[in-house]
DNA sequence: CGCTAGTTTGAAAAAACTCAATTGGCGTGG
DNA sequence: CCACGCCAATTGAGTTTTTTCAAACTAGCG
């Protein structure tokens, strides 16, 4: 937890990357009724066809949101970090259309829906930023499209590697060796391939020198050779202030 | 165009699927200011890291969102039919991360943003509706995730064309013969395939006397077996007004 | 010490791709 | 009206990528 912050600080930290707020707006969102629950690993949060009234805000830990196939095979859609709200969407969209779970132990912690509406009712800035994060998630979608459907194995796997340190990077979570605690199998059907491949792709990157990953750390030895291969490009993630509006 | 309707007829027609809205407020969203455009088919009307002041409300024909590869390979982010508008985030995320272009001969309406943010500033419940398109575009991006990361080509196929049928439907536009002006190749960049692969699984589909493709025109003699096909559930469109919070 | 979850590797099979050539439809200029 | 050209669809054949299956290995943990 950031230095005498509240459980919102690592969400108001990214908020501030693309969104100018100033203190009493910012007192709103510290100040948002917030119940924190603790989860084990691999606790599906929300199922698909649920209607909830709160919103998940990830404080420790990682999540995940999947669908899965009739088959049984598992798509994840999106890994969420420490300031990460995974659900936002509910609030307009209350009908899950896909699950939300943890992927390590996890602390979260439960917005009411209602508290959410209301300080979007009461200021419209704070409603264009919390508007904003849903669109960023959407364009994280979108280019999960596209690595997944056009890119090869090796450049799939080094483009979530690259999301993922950048991601990290913006809460201030990215001090190596980066807690990375992701499994292969899950990298798998993030990325749409096998757990085998991954392994396979993993040990390439690594025998080039651009990585080390074990123990559930990772480290990055060739930031930019690694972005490179991944054709990464940070645009997507809005992340840079100096796109504000 | 709707009878009696101005330009925006088709997109509200599918607005009030999910929010109810009140005669003001859709004399407000008739009122919009919209400069009317045609562009020829294939024409980009905006580029990966352009920076844009208007949104596109599609009026006649198809257009598709796509980023591309170094290599030359193109994915496309989804179709978008009258009715739709494209680029809606780019009301919070005015840099694009992707680009936009017709895939049809097209008549496109420019909304300033200013007038919409205008308009959303003035009316949460509007606002509130063109969130929730925001939303539903995310849905659909995460659903072709799933669709490219895990399931079959047959069953990729089938799923557009599902997707596709039930979003035309949606504004009144599934008329068979359904006009569906997609090439094979444009499709192949869709669902992450090759032309080649998309040709042999519509005969496939064809021969199984699922659906008839040709002319730019489709019929779907099966859905129900089409759908299962493509494990096809709309619930991620968020077209069913009983889904409405 | 044994269990479990996760990683690693080999080998064969399957799915999809690429390349290359052919066909069909349609608009346009002669 | 016909021939040409172009775009899109179609098909065959060989190649590549990735998957599947199976087994072995490793590390943490009670």
């Amino acid at each position: 937890m950031p230095e005498g912050g509240g459980y919102t600080e690592f969400f108001i930290r990214r908020l501030l990357r693309s969104t100018e707020l100033s203190e009493p707006e910012l007192q709103d969102l510290r100040t948002l009724p917030i119940h924190v629950r603790d989860v084990s690993k691999n606790e599906t949060i929300s199922h698909e066809g649920d209607r909830v009234e709160h919103c998940v805000l990830v404080l420790e830990g990682f999540l995940a949101r999947f669908q899965d196939t009739r088959d049984g095979k598992r798509q994840n859609l999106s890994f969420y970090v420490p300031g990460d709200i995974p659900d936002l969407q509910t609030l307009h969209l209350p009908t899950m259309d896909h699950s939300l779970a943890s992927i390590t132990p996890a602390r979260i912690g439960m917005i009411p829906h209602e508290a959410l509406r209301t300080l979007c009712d009461n200021n419209r800035r704070v409603a264009g930023a919390l508007w904003r994060e849903t669109l960023i998630d959407a364009a994280i979608a979108r280019t999960w499209l596209r690595c997944i459907g056009r890119l090869s194995a090796r450049a799939r796997v080094a483009h979530i590697l690259c999301e993922l340190y950048t991601r990290l990077d913006a809460v201030g979570l990215a001090e190596e060796p980066i807690r990375m605690p992701i499994t292969q199998a899950e990298f798998a059907d993030a990325m749409g391939l096998s757990t085998v491949q991954i392994n396979r792709t993993l040990r390439d990157l690594r025998e080039e020198g651009l990585i080390t990953v074990q123990k559930r750390e990772m480290i990055v030895h060739n930031l930019p050779l690694l972005k490179q291969v991944a054709e990464f490009d940070p645009l997507y993630l809005h992340l840079d202030p100096a796109q504000r509006r």
